[in-house]
DNA sequence: CCGAGATAGTTAATATGTTAAGTAAAACTA
DNA sequence: TAGTTTTACTTAACATATTAACTATCTCGG
């Protein structure tokens, strides 16, 4: 007979438990990105960031944070180097004196709309290799997980 | 008309780039090990560093790195901490001195027995979220996409 | 055996990730 | 409206991630 599907009750061998095959995948697609950003003094969460913040200008620090899956820690130093750089600045939300609200700059949009074009090569060349259809299944998995997971938090947390 | 499929010729927005997906979900998934493995003092990179070494136990550092999908600078720093803790043990090979192999100690035996059975309970529910036959569709997705991305590194160089 | 070149680790310097505390400015409540 | 609680950041402390430079061995061809 065929070969026997895996068995869960036992631990798949680490290099191809889901966490393993979820960071390695992104790691060779985020390759690719590193690849370009790199070449503009951009690491990928930088570029997240600006990317986040392209269309909806001022951004308060927490809202950008969920957008980009940053923790606001982590964001806070981001945002600060780019500030540093001329590439985001900040201020103080006049109705609301603890929210901090960040904007792209002149110079940022200018490179935003420079590197663009070259992401999205990145993002053909990736559609490439799955092709659209397997591309759009993949996302409906991932999407179908993560919904899950965050839906049924523990056995027993439906709504409070 | 149905709604029409995302135009891959312009950037998706943020929140739906594969990165982000990829990202995202595995966040979600790695939540659920992170809960286990914090009661035991471990970090998600820890784990996968003793979870490699279990049943192939002397494995030189940089094969340990690679497996655990983890660069040399910061298994060092990993294995060094996890060291002194009496977690692992490290000794120079014998046969080549600028091999460094790393070991399981009795503790860490002990340890990962007892974490085991945790972990695998994380599995179950992570199977029972998405069902045997579309997380095997997810792992093939996965490892399709990532070999595509390893395999044509760039448009021109199958084989040197 | 000798020196060039390849290997396996280490260090160093920065940038993030994570969790726990600490702070100032709202929003609420008695 | 004073006191309490919540919200939105900030700091702090420690663990990783990433790239580049450096070191001790090895391997090889001559």
């Amino acid at each position: 007979m065929a070969a026997s599907p895996p068995k869960y009750h036992l631990l798949r061998d680490l290099t191809h438990s889901l966490p393993m095959s979820l960071l390695r995948t992104r790691e060779a697609v985020v390759q690719r990105f590193r690849e370009v950003l790199s070449q503009h003094d951009l690491t990928e969460q930088q570029w997240r960031v600006l990317r986040a913040l392209d269309g909806q200008d001022p951004l308060e620090t927490s809202l950008l944070a969920e957008q980009c899956q940053i923790l606001l820690p982590s964001i806070l130093g981001i945002v600060k180097r780019l500030e540093a750089r001329d590439l985001l600045s900040r201020r103080v939300s006049a109705k609301d004196g603890r929210i901090t609200l960040v904007s792209l700059t002149p110079g940022s949009r200018v490179m935003i709309d420079r590197i663009k074009p070259e992401i999205v090569e990145v993002y053909a060349q990736i559609e490439g290799i799955l092709g659209r259809v397997k591309l759009e299944q993949l996302y409906g998995l991932l999407e179908e997980l993560e919904d899950g997971l965050r839906t049924s938090t523990d056995p027993g947390n439906s709504v409070p």
